[in-house]
DNA sequence: TTGGAATGTCAACAAGGCTGACTTAAAGTC
DNA sequence: GACTTTAAGTCAGCCTTGTTGACATTCCAA
């Protein structure tokens, strides 16, 4: 593919000639592989009653403990009602714990308890597995092409909590 | 990037040592870029009071028209229950034709209408100038690593369907 | 000190998954 | 011809997870 004829040289040019069906091909790879993405995870999940909005919470709260709810709504996009109900549940059977803020008192500080850090690693150990075994049928070359696409595909708030999350805190 | 020094050479043996780290991060562009993938059509949705289950049903009526309610419920894998709400919706609006089945009587093949080929096109043209986009920003090789990517990222039988759709039928 | 903004909680509703039970019609089988 | 299986559709009811609206608490700035 790096030596097809006039593909190369100038970044992206060839691509001015997307046609819609490789288009459309790329859209279905994007729903059937995120299909397969999460499959592992929502098994363990549903075992427990939980579902993928507690995933969500669990893996954020685990990369930026001590977040607090608005924080957390503003990486979920979801509204703070529907983030507070899974919450809620999370904190009852003890998987994640609220602490009031020393400075601002309306703010919660969110994070894991042992329990919650455990089930944090049930679930990305099975998805990681799934993307290690992923990355290793495709190549490296793959890899970093996968990443680029999937970057350029996200709305550009959205990277930023994704870059964020990558750069030095 | 192709030029890092180490990582090219032999496909994939660098891969050995993905890091934890690294798979999270392919992790969370998974998540974001899914939002980013889905954001367009569910504006448009929305806004005529439909949700992404319409859309699948829309979009794989399109790409296999003809298609019996059976096969296009193994294709979204959800229950007839499920997919009949949606579907009973969409020919109320008119959007979706179901003719009986003329060697098997018991089927209901399933077809866009005019108004059902104009959503799915206005659906579709949003997301594939998104795709566009990040096909562009990517560059051709990422691409193709892309692809390769979520097709070793899908399960073994979802995949049937997706290739299928590829091969010449 | 008081009014507005921010944070989080409670209640109720809708979409869209699910299971289970059932009907109808057609096809296949003994 | 009677019985079974299959395809599709329907009704009822449940769960998760999104939504809006109303509200309490806390902070801060005019």
């Amino acid at each position: 593919m790096a030596d097809l004829p006039g593909t190369q040289g100038h970044t992206g040019e060839s691509l001015l000639f997307l046609t819609d069906e490789q288009l459309r091909q790329g859209i279905e790879a994007m729903f059937f592989a995120y299909r397969g993405f999460t499959a592992d995870p929502d098994r363990i999940l549903s075992e427990m009653h939980y579902g993928r909005a507690h995933h969500r919470a669990v893996h954020f709260i685990h990369i930026v403990p001590g977040t607090t709810v608005n924080n957390l709504l503003s990486i979920l996009g979801v509204t703070k009602q529907s983030l507070n109900r899974v919450l809620r549940t999370l904190i009852d059977d003890g998987l994640v714990e609220s602490r009031i803020g020393r400075t601002d008192k309306r703010e919660r500080h969110l994070f894991l308890t042992p329990d919650g850090r455990d089930l944090e690693h049930r679930l990305s150990d099975a998805q990681r597995a799934r993307m290690r075994a992923a990355y290793r049928q495709a190549g490296p070359e793959a890899v970093v092409g996968f990443r680029k696409v999937l970057e350029a595909m996200m709305d550009p708030d959205l990277q930023r909590h994704y870059s964020g999350l990558r750069e030095p805190r």
